[in-house]
DNA sequence: AGCACGCCGACT
DNA sequence: GTCGGCGTGCTC
């Protein structure tokens, strides 16, 4: 047998903590004793931290400076599964344990005792003396039999106020009670109102139902192309996960278009799912997370954060648009979203769905290899067909200086405008001007803090740097010369986009669609919804509208410029460039009318433009993996980056250069370490960076030979150094 | 991560 | 004299 799973009082016990002390820490079992996974409370110095029992003690500490575990906190203790998951995925991302546990216990309030309220239901006794507003009182509680509520609840549905409730309080015709603030969430019916599937859906939601069913881990990934009814199928996973009793967790990427998905979810099931993320108040947070736990929260709609979440029983994992690139972040430990749903599933058994129109490289290789199960969803729901797929060739066209709209997609949109229908100019740049260059001494104006361009947002009439998020006043000199009135706007951006489509379509109602031109989230939708409702002639957009919305008047989809992103020597710059024109692409004609997408391109004869035009994705997915497998990088070789960074040039260089000489332990794996050179974003916020990569064979033990070569070196000064698996980009 | 200890510059 | 800067080390 492994360890024992309760440790009597004054025994040694393990436990971990988020105090950046990068191994267990023996304590003494406290009064009563304590079960393995137990949240508790200790004593660190002179503070008092949180933290988990995670086995029994190493003895290794003199016995007399060992303290004793302060208590035991009424949370359900983490379970066997998510310790060895966090084990894992800190094995997997090289980040220690400590920070995997803060990952875990992001909720409030963890340590206060369960958060009480005052609640009122109906009491024994009847009042002597009655009058109207003590009637409606016990009226509305006897019309919600039993029920209880709180003062605000009752007293507004009452329309009494709370001192006609208090005053029944003391005639004892109404009972004061203390209930718990993290009440359950309402039970969600899998059979609420389930939807007439088509052939395909039905085929593809039986596979999933089938797999779930097993409660044994596995991962499929649902393909299938815009409207072809992906949620539709995996909704009934879920209801699937939800009739045996078991817990389901979605992703979505971006958590600021989750209500409409969050609508649906309810509309399905007749209730609310819990949502997490960044967004949600410390109350909702706390109570998700608790409830989560002792399983009374069956369905969570998350960023990726969501992951960490205590499940009590979790059965599905569904990663919405898998292929979606803020799926990997550092939030303090860099992971990817995807990567860890397959890890946390296996780790519980339970069934992974990686949602996409447009698979990333790793996902369909993994489908490709046998290691994921693959369903294709392949006729679209209702009558809408694919579009048709044109380039226009902008080398022939006659392009006037500073305008981007080619005179064929201009005629296009216009005779859309002259039917009635709906175009959508695509642009993957927010902003006015990518550039803004100085006419007399030819400097550009970059971020003070990172190197970085600043972006003209004449909107907001500053400069904005999209990598910090700095922010200046639009100068009117040249800050490098002097000279005034010289400043010019090089390149488009969505808002010059939208002032060319002002000027090419005077009689036609523009709406731009980006992420700065909206405040909130619910404006954003919104403004959505009035487009979809036909708001607009011609809608000007961003990445955003590529994220799943559904324009039925939109016909004609115009991309700006194709080009963008085939360049360059990233290696995922043409998968990305392909997953989202073909994404974009799959918005034109979604509903009745037969949609056409046009991309502006100065190569159309580019195998990926060649590959979208087509409509061949398996044959773009092949050369793509075998040009992949030759150079022998992800996902057909490994790599780690290694990112160092201080305040302090000579310093970052000097410690990339000593681990780039020490390299022995990445050799004896047979990896190659290449750098160091200024890392993609060479300062950030006053701090410069520099990268390493390492290279290794698929096989290969990166994390343990990357740890080995890393922990060789003590980091001085300010220097920070950070190693991200599998990095997204490599250039 | 915090927090104490400790060893050198410019102030009442 | 001493207030306070933050480098180094410790926490079971």
């Amino acid at each position: 047998m492994g360890e024992p799973d309760f440790f009597d009082a004054g025994t040694l016990v393990g436990v971990l903590t988020t105090q950046p002390l990068d191994r267990v820490l023996d304590y003494k079992a406290p009064e009563g004793g304590c079960w393995a996974g137990a949240f508790v409370e200790v004593p660190l110095g002179p503070r008092k931290v949180i933290g988990v029992v995670w086995g029994k003690g190493r003895g290794d500490w003199d016995i007399s400076k060992v303290r004793s575990v302060i208590r035991v906190l009424d949370v359900a203790p983490m379970r066997e599964e998510m310790r060895s998951f966090l084990e894992r995925a800190s094995q997997y991302t090289l980040t220690s344990m400590p920070s995997m546990l803060r990952l875990a216990t992001r909720a409030p309030g963890l340590s206060d005792p369960p958060s009480m309220r005052k609640v009122y239901r109906l009491g024994d006794s009847e009042p002597d003396r009655q009058t109207d507003a003590r009637k409606r009182v016990l009226e509305t509680l006897r019309d919600y039999g039993g029920l209880s509520f709180t003062l605000k609840e009752l007293s507004d549905m009452a329309g009494v106020t709370s001192s006609v409730v208090k005053g029944l309080v003391k005639l004892g015709a109404v009972n004061e009670e203390n209930a718990p603030r993290d009440v359950p969430f309402h039970r969600m019916d899998p059979d609420y109102d389930a939807k007439d599937l088509t052939e395909d859906q039905a085929t593809a939601a039986a596979q999933l139902t089938a797999d779930i069913r097993s409660q044994d881990y596995n991962t499929t990934l649902l393909r299938g192309v815009t409207g072809s009814g992906k949620t539709e199928v995996y909704l009934e996973a879920i209801a699937e996960c939800l009739r045996i009793g078991r817990q389901a967790l979605v992703l979505l990427p971006e958590i600021a278009l989750t209500a409409e998905f969050f609508g649906r979810v309810e509309a399905r099931f007749g209730a609310k799912p819990a949502e997490w993320h960044s967004g949600v108040t410390m109350t909702e947070r706390r109570r998700i997370w608790k409830m989560v736990g002792q399983g009374g929260a069956q369905i969570v709609i998350g960023a990726r954060s969501a992951l960490f979440l205590p499940f009590q029983n979790l059965g599905l994992i569904v990663v919405d648009e898998e292929h979606d690139t803020s799926y990997k972040q550092d939030d303090g430990v860099l992971y990817n979203a995807r990567d860890m749903a397959v890890l946390r599933a296996s780790c519980v058994g339970a069934s992974v769905v990686l949602a996409s129109a447009t698979p990333s490289l790793e996902s369909w290789a993994n489908a490709d290899a046998g290691k994921y199960k693959r369903i294709e969803l392949t006729s679209r729901y209702g009558p809408a067909v694919m579009p048709d797929m044109r380039a226009i060739d902008m080398r022939v066209e006659d392009m006037p200086s500073g305008t981007w709209i080619s005179p064929t997609l201009r005629a296009e949109v216009t005779a859309r405008i002259e039917k009635g229908e709906q175009s959508l100019l695509f642009i993957n740049r927010r902003g006015y001007a990518p550039v803004t260059i100085c006419r007399a001494c030819g400097h550009q104006i970059a971020c003070e803090q990172c190197d970085a361009r600043m972006v003209e947002h004449r909107f907001l009439k500053r400069l904005l740097c999209h990598q910090c998020g700095e922010s200046a006043p639009m100068p009117e000199a040249c800050p490098s010369c002097g000279v005034e009135g010289k400043l010019a706007a090089v390149g488009p951006g969505v808002e010059r986009l939208a002032e060319e489509a002002k000027e090419a379509f005077p009689e036609a109602r523009l709406a731009v669609l980006s992420s700065d031109l909206f405040g909130s989230a619910r404006a954003l939708k919104e403004g959505i919804k009035t487009i979809a409702e036909g708001g607009a002639d011609v809608i000007i957009g961003t990445q955003l509208v590529a994220k799943g919305h559904n324009f039925p008047l939109l016909t004609l989809v115009g991309v700006i410029d194709a080009d963008l992103g085939l360049q360059g020597s990233d290696l995922r710059a043409a998968e990305r460039t392909f997953q989202l024109i073909r994404q974009v692409a799959g918005r034109a004609g979604r509903s009745e009318r037969k949609g056409v997408a046009m991309l502006q391109s100065h190569q159309p004869e580019h195998p990926v433009i060649r590959a979208i035009l087509a409509g061949d994705e398996e044959a773009f997915w092949q050369a793509e993996a075998s040009e992949r497998r030759h150079a022998g990088v992800p996902p057909y070789g490994r790599m780690a980056g290694i990112i160092l960074s201080s305040t302090d040039v000579a310093e970052v260089f000097d410690l990339g250069n000593a681990l780039a000489r020490n390299d022995q332990a990445l050799r004896q794996i047979g990896a190659q370490v290449f750098g160091p050179a200024p890392a993609p974003i060479a300062r950030i916020r006053g701090r410069h960076r520099v990268r390493l990569l390492v290279k290794a064979d698929k096989a290969a033990p990166l994390q343990s030979a990357v740890a080995k070569w890393v922990g060789q070196f003590k980091l001085k000064g300010d220097i920070r150094l950070s190693v991200d698996i599998d990095p997204q980009s490599f250039y």
